[in-house]
Formats: structure tokens, sequence, C-alpha cells
DNA sequence: GACATCACG
DNA sequence: GACGTACGTGATGTCC
């Protein structure tokens, strides 16, 4: 069928999607012989769901993927120093791109290259062919180079946003429209790919300039009517340079081609091909997904087990077991129970996982267990399940028959997770010991496929169970919401079938129990067994405890607050509704941008990622100079902020039972090695503001009891003057100086006495600012001082501190190396995008620079905390929050001060033994009958 | 469910 | 001189 009207063609810029997928994932290797397949995979992936996303009106009826080939093209016989530049291709990747053309391939869809040609020429030759025919085109890609393409019927699509670029998207890119692309390309250049350019002159000042002459030639022409007299210097200087620059980015429309888009319709994939193919890179999991979408069964990837080096210590392994959910045993009666405890007994260990209710172990209730002994080998314990139908017409409280009951089943179940010489292997075991702890029942010892997962991978990867079946197991776990549905109709756990929920609670001990196997191992290679037996695993049953603990909130204190807060809402509203002149909905910010920028036309209105107006805080409080409009909203936003939450939201949280709010602490939800803490948050409660601060307010002790609360001063610092080896700072830390004084005196020559407030906030934000890998704009817009100033700041800093610019290009060569930093305690923290281009380059270098500052600091803090229990233990006090570098603590009166002196004791001395720092650490301490007198 | 916004260290 | 930027989190409301 020949290509034309209706038609829509599709061409993939296949190198740039290889990229991609190398960048997006991490190196996994093929099990049976360790090639690097990662970038394959990604690849496959991309394509696979750009084919089951191809529906609607821009759907594709034509297809095809451009690859570049051969390094020699005809821009290298106009300018030698073409593309010279570029950075090697990676070693892990060269070998993936064969397999990537043979992947585009077995997915029948036409993969097209020619020696001596870019993708690009290649891509603007079919687009040229298919737009004439009268069709429309799409260029999956987001490359700059190919935007000259756009208009008539040709758009571009960047599969990573998602968001298809059409002729205004080329605009807001380069300022002009698509046909002036390259003039503007050939003014500014490209770094990249080594386009020289005319020096001095950037997109911005190349498309004002196109925008008043027109094309390079009519520019050049009338290059002497130019006023600035650099800028005219530079283009009569350059002429030639520019005219290359040109040549170097035009694309060639008119390439020899023996076939065209006719040629490209839309095929059905071969499923033997292609899952051949896929099986044969033994990718495990898009095997089965796409054998799903092809609707044919998945055919058996073999599990070859990775050839043993001669002299193998166990050549024997035998290749895992399947895995086969149809095959756990449903453990219906205490005899067969009996049995699997004396088995776990026998051998020592166990996979171990509870079925609740819900996911808030405070209140949910248990509803039955499951045991793995061997991979394969998996039993579930219903416990609490509901008879079917239960729920409508008897309240609900009958039990499906064929249930242990649940105190038998405990009693034994209690020998068996007690026994110090049974370790029990679970995922994320502190949600099931705290289920547990509630019936009375502690579980140890303890090993944790989350935490060693964490220790391995941070930074790389999540940590949930789905994700590592599907990642070191290649198998994809059953999705709850095949269980229990989603959304309003989602029923309780107790609510599934037996015979249902025994497949699903098996797998979750299967899969741990085979996690566990392939982790242990590795632990040691990782060289992080420490982290993971010293810090990560102690850690869990001291964060279960605290958040049993909880902390008691007033709900009347709260209660008032809101009141109040919605008083002043409503004042504000009405007040900003009549400034505006109509009524809207303030808490919009679209809406709140239209007036602002659109009715009132107040300068500076930005368009955010969505093409809606972006009004943060610091936009609204420029413009509250020009008009009383956006500091009414500010002062509405901050009370509306308070109250939804925090006194709305707290009350929701407080425990009916215990009168307290129990948050949860993710110990692995920072890859920095800080705690997060949610439902709810309780590291983000209020104290800058002093009417946010008030909320502390609400945080209480107990009647006869006191709340402590100690922290580390200046901890990060001390560590960055540690690490840096930065003698002023450490004789400032040493002699206990202000440290911000210090700075500021050495960088601006100011004597200590002659300090002034101003002086001393700069160097502030310069010493944060460092922490944060700082950047001269970052600065600037901190300060709100010119970027020329704030560059000088740092220069000066770097000047007067050198350790520091060492220790920040240092830890940066350390990530390119390693793909890694590390703490001063051996935690590990992955930095895969380090080598990345583009912006991302700059947020992985500064997180690079960061990570080691801050997972120190968080490592002695949780040093402290594991060893606060026994430090503690005989005092009437419990340790109850932790917010970073402060723990909080509630403490019978009487006992403060006992407590103080111990627990300032641990925080202080918590880096040693491993660590002896070379500042001292010191920490603050405050009392009081609430969380804001404490402080 | 993505995005914008804002609370904390 | 150009680009886009402070590091790490979680909760809420709007809007599609």
């Amino acid at each position: 069928m020949s290509f034309g009207k209706g038609h829509h063609l599709h061409l993939i810029d296949g190198s740039a999607f290889i990229f991609r997928a190398y960048h997006a994932l991490p190196p996994l290797t093929r099990r049976s012989d360790g090639a690097p397949v990662g970038a394959v995979a990604g690849f496959c992936n991309m394509l696979q769901r750009y084919i089951a996303a191809n529906e609607g009106p821009d759907a594709a009826t034509h297809l095809a993927v451009i690859f570049d080939k051969g390094s020699h093209t005809f821009r290298n016989d106009l300018y030698e120093a073409y593309k010279a530049n570029r950075e090697e291709m990676p070693e892990e990747l060269r070998p993936q791109i064969p397999l990537t053309r043979r992947a585009v391939e077995a997915f029948n869809i036409p993969c097209i290259e020619l020696e001596g040609f870019e993708a690009d020429d290649i891509i603007a030759t079919l687009a040229r062919q298919a737009r004439e025919a009268g069709g429309r085109v799409t260029i999956v890609s987001s490359d700059k180079d190919l935007m000259q393409l756009v208009g008539g019927g040709v758009e571009m699509f960047d599969a990573m946003k998602n968001r298809r670029i059409d002729v205004d998207g080329v605009r807001e890119k380069f300022g002009v429209d698509p046909a002036r692309v390259v003039d503007v390309q050939a003014l500014a250049g490209d770094s990249v790919d080594n386009v020289p350019g005319a020096p001095g002159i950037g997109v911005k000042t190349a498309a004002l300039l196109v925008n008043e002459f027109g094309d390079i030639e009519t520019l050049l022409a009338r290059a002497e009517e130019i006023k600035q007299p650099k800028r005219r210097q530079t283009l009569i200087d350059h002429a030639e340079q520019i005219r290359l620059s040109k040549s170097l980015v035009q694309l060639d429309d008119n390439v020899t081609l023996d076939f065209g888009p006719d040629d490209l319709e839309l095929r059905e994939p071969d499923p033997d091909a292609l899952l051949g193919f896929l099986t044969e890179m033994e990718f495990r999991t898009l095997t089965r997904r796409i054998a799903e979408a092809l609707g044919v069964e998945p055919p058996v990837v073999p599990d070859v087990a990775p050839q043993e080096e001669a002299g193998g210590d166990d050549p024997e392994t035998p290749a895992p077991a399947p895995f086969e959910p149809q095959a756990y045993i449903c453990i219906r009666d205490m005899g067969t129970l009996a049995d699997w405890i004396a088995r776990a007994r026998a051998q020592g260990w166990v996979a171990f996982d509870t079925e609740t209710t819900g996911l808030d172990e405070m209140r949910c209730e248990l509803v039955g267990v499951s045991l793995a002994l061997a991979p394969g080998e998996a039993a579930y314990v219903p416990l609490a399940h509901k008879a079917d139908g239960a729920d409508d017409l008897f309240g609900g409280e009958a039990l499906a028959e064929g249930q242990i009951p649940m105190e038998e089943a405990l009693a034994a179940l209690r020998d068996l997770l007690e026994d110090d010489a049974v370790l029990k292997i679970g995922q994320n075991v502190k949600y099931d010991a705290k289920v547990l702890a509630r019936l009375g029942i502690r579980m140890a010892p303890f090993d944790d496929t989350l935490l060693m997962s964490y220790a391995m991978y941070s930074g790389l990867h999540g940590h949930g169970m789905d994700t590592l079946s599907e990642r070191y197991l290649g198998h994809g776990c059953i999705p709850i919401k095949e269980l229990i549905g989603s959304g309003k109709s989602q029923i309780t756990f107790d609510r599934v079938p037996i015979d249902k929920a025994t497949p699903y609670a098996g797998e979750d001990a299967d899969v741990t129990l085979r996690l566990w196997q392939h982790f242990k191992p590795q632990l040691h290679a990782a060289h992080v067994t420490r982290v993971y037996e010293r810090m990560e695993r102690p850690l869990a049953p001291v964060l279960a405890r605290m958040e049993m603990a909880g902390v008691r909130v007033d709900r009347d204190t709260l209660s008032r607050m809101s009141g109040a807060f919605s008083q002043k809402m409503a004042a504000l509203e009405a007040e900003i509704h009549e400034l505006a002149g109509e009524r809207f909905n303030v808490g919009s910010p679209k809406q709140l941008g239209e007036i602002l920028f659109d009715k009132m036309s107040l300068p500076g209105g930005k368009h955010g990622k969505t093409g809606a107006y972006a009004t943060p805080a610091d936009v609204l409080e420029d413009l509250a100079t020009e008009h009383e409009l956006p500091r009414k909203v500010l002062d509405w936003r901050a009370v509306s902020k308070l109250k939804s939450t925090y006194t709305d939201a707290l009350q929701e949280h407080i425990n009916p039972e215990t009168g307290r709010v129990h948050t949860s602490y993710v110990q692995s939800g920072a890859a920095t090695g800080r705690l997060a803490s949610t439902d709810p948050n309780l590291q983000n409660i209020p104290i800058r503001t002093e009417e946010g601060r008030r909320i502390r307010e609400a945080f209480v002790a107990e009647e006869g009891k006191v709340l402590v609360s100690l922290d580390y001063s200046q901890i990060e610092l001390r560590i960055l003057a540690h690490i840096a080896g930065i003698e002023q700072l450490r004789t400032a830390f040493r002699e206990g100086q202000d440290i911000h004084a210090m700075t500021a005196s050495e960088m601006f020559d100011v004597p200590l006495d002659e300090m002034t407030p101003e002086i001393r906030r700069r160097a502030k934000a310069i010493n944060f600012g460092v922490i944060y890998g700082i950047s001269g704009f970052g600065l600037a817009r901190n300060l709100r001082i010119p970027r020329g100033e704030a560059q000088g700041f740092i220069d000066r800093y770097f000047e007067r501190f050198p350790g520091i610019r060492d220790y920040m290009d240092d830890t940066v060569a350390f990530a390119r190396e390693h793909g890694r930093v590390e703490t001063l305690f051996g935690r590990v923290i992955h930095t895969p995008e380090i080598n990345a281009r583009g912006p991302r380059a700059g947020f992985a270098r500064r997180a690079a620079i960061n990570a080691p500052i801050q997972g120190t600091a968080a490592d002695i803090i949780r040093r402290a905390m594991v060893r606060m229990p026994a430090a503690i233990e005989g005092l009437p006090a419990e340790m109850l929050l932790q917010v970073h570098d402060e723990l909080l603590f509630e403490v019978e009166q009487g006992a403060e001060d006992a407590l103080i002196s111990t627990a300032r004791e641990v925080m202080e001395g918590a880096a040693e033994p491993v660590v002896k720092l070379d500042v001292p650490l010191v920490v603050d301490a405050g009392q009081g009958a609430n969380w804001a007198a404490a402080h």
C-alpha cells in the first residue's frame, strides 16, 4: 500500500533510545555468561511500551527505527573536528549495539542504517518524502538537531517526558521558527557536537539576530548595521566559521535510499522470533509481559547458573526451582504447622511473612502468616479469613472454615519466632515485628532483605519486594491489586478467599527466601557487612519501639488552632477576591497566575512544565512590592498549609487506643542514610515561623513527665571540616567559636569584633551552599544578589579554604570512576547518573558532593540510636522521635538531668570507636512540657 | 497520577 | 557567554 494522506510515519532515533536505556538502568548482566545486557533490556522495554501505547489520533501506521553507522560522514570532510570531543562509548555499551539492532528486527520493525550517514540525515529524508506524499510524521527523539524538520505535518515526540514537540515547542526552545533553527545553531554553535558557531553568541543572542535580519547570509551581508561593536566584529571576523557551522547543522534530506515510506508499514511481530530473542537474552519478566501482550503462552526462560570457575566450591549447585505459586501449601491443622516449625528449627532458618488487614501496623489485624523453607517450598497459614459473604447479613463476624484457632497457632509460632537458634528472614521485618509485638510476640533474631538491598544498592533503585524480585530473581510478583482490588471497591485481606490468598502469601515468603540466598553472600563482596549488621539491622527494632511508643498530641489545642485558621483564611480570601475584582480559587496556582499575570499584567509571569503560570513564594515575594494582592496570597497559603497539613491532619492520626500519634519511619527512605517519616511525617513539623512553631505546643508530655530534646550542633559543617581537613574550621570548632562569623571574618577580612549580621548571614549561606554542592546561581538566588557577586564569594571561599574545592573535585572524581560515594562509616551511596550528560549531570554531581556529608551525619545519629536503649535502660525514659539531627525523649519528672547527661554522652561519642573525628561533636539540650518549650 | 507548592533538617 | 542548578525528604490540593 502506498504511503499518503491519512498515514502517519513514526521514525525512532535508535541511538538516542539506546543511550537513554543505558543511562536509565544499572549494569545488568546475562545470568548464564555475564554479558552486559542492561541497555538491551531497557531498549526492548521502551520499544514494547511505545508499541503498546500506539493508539489515538497520533498513532503510527508506518514505523522504523534508524541508527547511525560508521563514524565518518560528509561532515567530517567539511570539518575535521566535528564531534571530536564526544566521549568514547562506555565499554559495557559497545557490545550491546548489535544486540539492539537484532531487537528491532525481532520486533519486526524495519531497522535502518546507512554507512557514512548519520541517522539524522536519513530521518530528514524520510520525513521529507512522507510529507510530500501528504502524510504526517512523528520523529521520536528530543535531539535539538532534528528540530529544524518540524512543521508541515512533521512533529517530534520526547518519549522520556511523554511530550509532543510542535512548531510552538521549537519556537520555545530556539526563539525562531523551525525553518530558521539552522541559522540559530550556526551562530550559537554546539559544544556537544563541537560545532564552532560564533564565539560569544548563544542561542538567545542568535535568535535575536535571526529574527531581526533573517538567515545567515542576509545577516552577514548586513553585519555592519549591528549596533553592539563587539558583536558586529565577531560576526565579521568569523563569517566563514559561521557558514561552515551552518553546513554542519543543516541536515541532508536528499539521501539516496533504496526504499521509501511505503515500505515501512506497521507489521505484527512474529511471536516465535520475538520471544526467541528475548529468551536468548534471558529477560524473564519482559518475556512474560510480551507473551501476555501477544496472547501466547510465555516460554520458559532457562535459568542457567553462571559458569563456575574451575575449583569452584560447589559445582553441583542445582538450578533454582521455578516459581509455582499454585504449588504452595495451605496449612489448616496443627499437625502440619508443627511439622513445618520443626523443620525450620532443624534447619536453623526460615523465611517469614505476615498478612494483615491494612498498612498501619498499629491498627491492622493479623490475617495469616506464611513460611518458606527452601526455594519453591512455601506454605500459608490462614488464621482470620472471613467466611464468604459474611459481610452481607451477619455483621461480617463469621470466620471461614478450616483455619487453626488463632491462639493455638500463635502459641506454636511464638516458640519458633522467639527461638534464638532460628533465624527469621523477612522483607521489611519492622512491619511484621510490630504486628507481632502487639500480640505479645518478639521476633528475633532476624535478617531483612529490604535492609540488605538498602545497604548494597542505595541510590540505584527502590527496595520493595516487587522491585527486588523483578530485578534479582527475574520474577514478577502477583500484584496485591489482583486480590484486594483498588480504589473505592478495595477489600481487606481477610475478605480474600483462602485459596487465592495462599499463592500470594506463599510467594511473599518464597521470594524473600530466594532474595536472602541471593543477597547474603554479596554483602561481603560489596563491603557493607558492617553497615548492615552494625547499623541497619539493629536499628530496626529501635525504630519499632519508638513508633509503638508514639508521642502524645493534644487534640483540643489543634482543634482550637484549626478554628482560628479557618477564620483567618476566610478573611484573607475575601480581601483577595476584593483586590482581584473577582472570585476565584486562591488555592489554584493556575487561576492565581491568570489573575496576576493576565488580568493584572504584573511582570515576571513564567510558565512551568505544564505551560501554566508558576507562582512560587519567591515570585510572589517580589511582586509584593508592586501590589497588595501577592502578600495576601502568601499569608493565605501559610495559614492554609498549617491547617490542612498540620492542625487538621494530625488530629486524624491520633490513635484512639493510645491517644498518641505513631509515625512510621522508613529506614530505607533516603539514599543518603537519613530516615524518612510517614503517616504522619513528624520530621517536618513547623518551627521557622512563630505561628507555625505554636503547633509544637500540641506535642506534649504525659502527666508527671517532661519532653527532652537533644540535637547536634552544626553536625554537617563539622563533618565537612573533618573530611576536607579545613584547619581554620577545625580550630574554630575546637575552640567553640561562632563558625559563620569566623568564615565571614576569613572571607571578607572583617575582624570578629566588627562583624555585622549581614556579613555573617552571607557567610552562613555560603557554608550551607558548600554542603549542597554550591553554584553561583544557587547562592545568588538564596541571597538575592547578582550572580556575578555570588560567584565572587565562592571564588574567594575556595581561595581561603582550598581544601573544600579539593574535597569536591576528589569526591566527584571518585563517583565518576566507581559509580558510588561512601560515608566515613562505609555506607555506600550509588550515583548512577554521575556520567550522564546535560542538566542531570549537574544534579548528580551536587548530590555526590552532598551525600558523604549528609550520610555521615545520618550514620552518627543512627549509631547513637542503636546504643541508646541499653544506655538509658533503668531510666524512666523513652526515645520517641528522630528529626535528622535531633532526638526527642519523654522522661519522668526528676530524671531529666540524668537522661540529658546519659543521652548526650551517647550522642557526642557516637562516631567512636570506628571513626575518630578531629572536631568535637556538640549536643544542645532543652526540656519542657511540650515540644516547643523543649527547644 | 502528575504537578505545584511548602513544611522540615 | 551559554545552559540550568543549591542537598535530602513527605503531604496536600488542584487538575486532567
